[in-house]
DNA sequence: TTGTACGCGTTATCAA
DNA sequence: TTGATAACGCGTACAA
């Protein structure tokens, strides 16, 4: 052995040939052993198992997507794992595809339609048995792409529904309307949404109707720019503050309430009393923050089992409700009157 | 066309042949137009394209990764995307990861070692082109086991080095010992370690040092079970506290901590003056929970781009260091005196 | 019960 | 500049 010859130990990958030629049998019995098909007599059966165990084959998936056109794959499609009620939704994902035999693949998109259409790309290239989308930069029309490469699809937070696409619309309307009007009768303050640019259909779409609803009851209201993030938001509310407003402020997400809370608090403003603040999306944290924070709760959790439940029934064909709507639920805590 | 036929306009997935027939030219003409290789007459190059684009054809991953024996895809193990720390290491992975065309498939082990041993088999017949651990399920051996298939791995969270295997290894030790004896020169509390049963090597490693610390300078502590749940511990704090006793406690995570803290609020104790709390994992959140919460500050984000570019270079045989060590760094906040 | 041979959709090596 | 053709590793009719 010469000096400068590599040493790794990187045995190559062993194939099904070989295990075949050690056993003294041909492949395809090999391939019966693995998959349990066919009939095998016990004995070449035992054989070929143990010299399975000793070489330590293990088939390779990929030639055997090839060979049967399945994966046992699934693409998710999300902006970013960084927020929480998104992560969980993954988790939600991840448990039910153990549970059935998938594995998740995943595609961020980073807020970018450049990223979007890349991914579109790679999940066609991969060859999932199908895909989570839950991505406000892919439109119906991007995902009737899927649908011509028959990759089944389940859009979250949208309504469209084709022959190979289920959806999980989320209901915030009504409940919006609700709280509203409430505040309108009960409340004194006037009510400030937080527009976050390019934050998505989610929260354009409980913008419209915060508008509609203030249109309707004739009454005043004000949109906020707001960046989406904890810190610049709560520089600018410590700013805002330093008029002692009363206000009532309905922000996107926990870390955005609660920087408006901080601020509040931190101006000497009294919560709920000065300051009321609604979450439109709540996770665990709207409990551990203090003051805890009223919101319209969700779970992000359900949603993903939901949304693979249903890929996995569009992909066997056995979907009957292309449609599943997750309404949401007002949690009332501390940061608001009613 | 008879009524109950099916109407699906699944176009069957075209394939480099009906390209290579359409375009009048071998298939292998095609592969080399695809993949700008070889050399193509700027003509034939023109019309492949063209009925490339009008088929639609996108050319299949699995049968390029079998050819080439690459997939460009890179597993990751986690025990759960539910941590927000998990969370923010799995953004940095996939942040790297697009700038470098791999794709991420995600494993979760739900901490069972079952689904640890699942997840190794299911790695090694994906074909990964490498794969990143962060998950106590799996140990040394089992590392070695992705090695002999020779798939690289990145491990973090300890210290595993070989021929394929680097590492990303945590410093809490020294931090620890530093502020546990600031602790005792400065601080007049005593000391309580929060043990989670089966919360792995992390928080075993910084509780043993916090005993540690402890007997060499001959001081009383506490070891206190708890659950890994904010409920749980919020409960049990509200019950511990009914006891005005003065203690300094250290906590997992930021929603444990977060649980001693609104425990201790709730029941009129005072923080930092009667009850201390220090997280070992901060987040975000530490900063946004009030009284924001002193921590031992390692940015996961980071970890996980990291992890990814040693991956990157141990695919590519050119990691030169294959450990990179992260140290934690105090973030004092007001949950503690010093 | 077992083996042969073909197909899955690419890449890559030769010749032509 | 092109076109056959052999891998890649498996599943699976069909034949034996």
């Amino acid at each position: 052995m010469k000096g400068g010859e590599i040493m790794e130990n990187l045995k190559e990958r062993v194939t099904i040939y070989e295990v075949a030629k050690a056993s003294g049998v041909s492949l395809a019995t090999v391939s019966r052993v693995m998959n349990n098909s066919g009939t095998v007599s016990e004995e070449t059966k035992r054989k070929v198992l143990s010299i399975i165990k000793k070489l330590g084959y293990k088939p390779s998936g990929l030639a055997q997507a090839l060979a049967t056109n399945k994966t046992t794959n699934i693409g998710v499609i999300i902006p970013s794992a960084n927020y929480v009620y998104i992560a969980n939704m993954l988790n939600g994902i991840t448990e039910v595809c153990k549970k059935n035999g998938f594995t998740v693949i995943l595609y961020t998109t980073s807020h970018s339609r450049e990223d979007a259409l890349n991914c579109l790309e790679r999940v066609i290239k991969s060859h999932v048995d199908g895909v989570i989308v839950f991505d406000d930069e892919l439109d119906g029309e991007d995902l009737e792409v899927f649908n011509s490469y028959s990759v089944p699809v389940i859009d979250v937070n949208n309504r469209i529904v084709a022959s190979k696409i289920g959806c999980i619309p989320f209901g915030y309307e009504h409940l919006m309307k609700r709280i509203i009007e409430e505040n309108f009768v009960k409340g004194d303050k006037k009510m400030t949404f937080l527009h976050v640019h390019n934050a998505g259909r989610l929260l354009s779409r409980v913008e419209n109707q915060f508008i509609k609803v203030h249109l309707e009851n004739d009454r005043e209201y004000n949109i906020m720019n707001c960046d989406d993030s904890y810190q610049r938001t709560y520089q600018d509310f410590m700013e805002r503050f330093k008029q002692k407003r009363k206000e009532y402020i309905i922000a996107y997400r926990d870390s955005i309430a609660a920087a408006v809370l901080n601020a509040a608090t931190d101006s000497g403003l009294r919560v709920p009393e000065d300051i009321e603040v609604l979450s439109i999306i709540g996770t665990k944290y709207s409990s551990i923050l203090r003051p805890q924070i009223s919101n319209l709760h969700i779970n992000f959790q359900e949603v993903g089992k939901r949304a693979m439940y249903m890929l996995i029934d569009l992909i066997n064909g056995t979907l009957i409700e292309k449609e599943y709507k997750f309404e949401s639920e007002y949690i009332k805590k501390d940061s608001t009157f009613f």
